[in-house]
DNA sequence: ACGCCAAACTTGACGCCGTTAAGATAACGC
DNA sequence: GCGTTATCTTAACGGCGTCAAGTTTGGCGT
């Protein structure tokens, strides 16, 4: 059996850095983070242990690559699915958030990588440029929903970066319900729930259903709510 | 300087389990998880590398002692918290709220290898039970908070164990709020909006406010709302 | 067509890692 | 006080990431 990625024909290998890439989701998807090593995907290639740092530099190099690539998927399906849910601004706000999720359970290596605290390259101007990309898409749609305008700049700039945005509590909101759902989902968390009937299918149906009608509701009520006292309560 | 964990008197050293946890969870927070090493510690605890061994097997055993200690934090914290909130409904919700993401931001090591995916023991029965309890309580709550009856199994039987849970989306919301911020938070997603004027203490006030005034609200609707198709929606 | 340069890859080595086996030490029950 | 047993050390193994130095090769200028 040769599981190795992307055969090389010679000395060269051709495209090592696009192998190196999937060799990395293949390892992280079957033996999780932990078992995850620079010379395993090196050898899945079908490659030296050296030959990668040409490429990435190093370990933190492939790693920053990756998750690069993890907000990318989570721009395009989001963007995609917001297409296909049309102009109301309820569907395209679920939309995106079962867009998040599908992303996660799609290629959970990469989704680890991008959020999971393995250390990522500091500076790295790609992976900056993605991440706010992404999260630029969830802005937007949290302030379509609630009706509110969405400046030019909300997929390059963060939303403090021009001081202090007045839907960072929805943002927040909304956001950290998807990407809560979905780590403790592909992280094993819900596993216990997922070992009855139905298993893992009731539970995105639940999210995509019940929990979508929730989140919903609560953003409008949300938007008709007094803002009391804006931040200090507990 | 000498910054081990728990100074030896001679050639044993009196407490090695606890002050391996220590040191675990000392090098946890400052280098991260890409930085731990089981020898690191062992070394922060004054000790030879294989010592720790005969108390936990191995690294993952240390984690999965960790991992439990992890859930029993947030049981004591919640329960606490419930207790000091008082008996009306939503109070107590948010109160369990608060303290998980307080517990998160005081213990982010411990929180880490609770949730983060490194690999824990399979089978062991104490961290089961921890973290069944520490959901439980969660469960309880978020059941208390709708007007419905609590078993009194909620701490020792997952809510699927007796055949799908009506409050099942309910206890997913919440938790996924609670849990995505929380990690959010400590992972350092929300770090550029941290970068700003009122920092992070910012964030948590905005937490503590208004995304607990609109996951209450949320619950409460939910209550009412019709249960139009409980799993099937998208 | 040819030579050469830079990019791509290998080899070998280094120090650190987790884990194990065998031996040293000390606490404790009898 | 003595043996048993838990605890810890030492030494070693293979595997890891990374680096320096050497080898191969594609491609470009001429």
């Amino acid at each position: 059996m040769d599981d190795r990625v992307g055969k090389r024909a010679g000395y060269h290998h051709g495209d090592l850095r696009q192998a190196m890439i999937e060799a990395a989701e293949v390892v992280l998807a079957e033996k999780g983070v932990g078992g995850f090593t620079l010379r395993e995907c090196a050898r899945r290639a079908g490659v030296s242990p050296a030959a990668p740092a040409h490429h990435f530099g190093n370990l933190v190099g492939l790693l920053t690559a990756i998750a690069t690539l993890g907000f990318d998927d989570l721009s395009q399906e989001m963007e995609a699915a917001v297409a296909k849910a049309g102009a109301s601004g309820g569907n395209r706000l679920a939309a995106i958030c079962e867009a998040y999720l599908a992303v996660a359970l799609a290629r959970p290596g990469r989704f680890r990588v991008a959020f999971g605290r393995l250390g990522l390259k500091n500076g790295d101007e790609d992976l900056r440029r993605a991440a706010i990309r992404a999260f630029g898409i969830l802005v937007r749609e949290t302030k379509l929903a609630l009706g509110h305008e969405v400046g030019s700049d909300v997929l390059t700039r963060l939303p403090s970066s021009y001081g202090g945005d007045a839907d960072l509590a929805e943002i927040l909101f909304v956001w950290s319900i998807t990407h809560g759902f979905s780590t403790m989902l592909i992280d094993g968390q819900l596993a216990p729930l997922e070992m009855q009937p139905g298993g893992r299918e009731r539970l995105i149906a639940l999210y995509s259903g019940r929990l979508m009608e929730m989140l919903l509701a609560a953003v409008r009520a949300s938007a008709a709510m007094p803002l009391a006292n804006p931040a200090s309560h507990g």
